[in-house]
DNA sequence: TGTTTCGTCAACCGATTGGTTGAATATGCG
DNA sequence: CGCATATTCAACCAATCGGTTGACGAAACA
């Protein structure tokens, strides 16, 4: 995966929208058909198209036609690796300070021997 | 918070741009000032006080004058709030370390070929 | 004091976004 | 076949985004 900055700019710009967002949290319970997804939401069927189509490029669904009907199915693999991105920065800060500390501190303790 | 679509719309359009990621990596090691922080992108120093701006409104980084300096420091409890969410997505099993640490290395090995 | 440094503001620009509508394209059905 | 259903396409729109430049205020310093 050698350009993840692209693909995280995609990533995050499908989930800032809370549309979007809504589409992937009915898409946990199943699969669903475009005009099933668009039912519950106040914007026309064309709108929801483009929406799905964004979320779809950016890896968080995937859409297969069976018929003419287009199952869309959520896709969690994207979502990982934004993820993993953000606990880097939501734990990174903390946890060094705190390694950082009981580091000083095993370090200047006389014979401490390590633990884990 | 009945209101957190609100602040996820704000937390993922933040981070939807990688100079503002960037930023975010950059003040992962330090509390920076805004003209240090500008000093290695090719853009004006006002862009940069703008993605300052956006990531202050996200709660991502706060921003305090000290004189005629402004320090920005990271605050990854928006960050937090966000990956929460998306673990709401776990069918798969939460961020597993191996993972984060595979990221951290690839992603932080070669800052020192982060020339701009 | 006058000047330099730090940072924002205001106005502007082109590109993108999120929505609309109406027409078009498939596919399934009686 | 003819018609309804499912979905996208194309054109358009207002609003927002990411950037620029120049002017500005506030703090430090000679």
């Amino acid at each position: 995966m050698p350009d993840m900055s692209a693909q995280l700019d995609i990533v995050f710009a499908a989930l800032a929208d809370p549309t979007r967002r809504s589409i992937l949290s009915m898409l946990l319970e199943d699969d669903m058909a475009v005009t099933d997804v668009a039912e519950p939401f106040e914007m026309s069927l064309a709108a929801i198209s483009k929406h799905l189509t964004i979320l779809t490029r950016a890896g968080l669904i995937s859409q297969e036609k069976r018929g003419r009907v287009k199952w869309c199915k959520l896709e969690p693999d994207a979502l990982r690796d934004a993820s993993v991105w953000m606990q880097g920065f939501g734990q990174f800060e903390p946890v060094n300070l705190d390694a950082f500390e009981k580091f000083l501190e095993t370090q200047l303790a006389p014979a401490a021997s390590d633990s884990d």
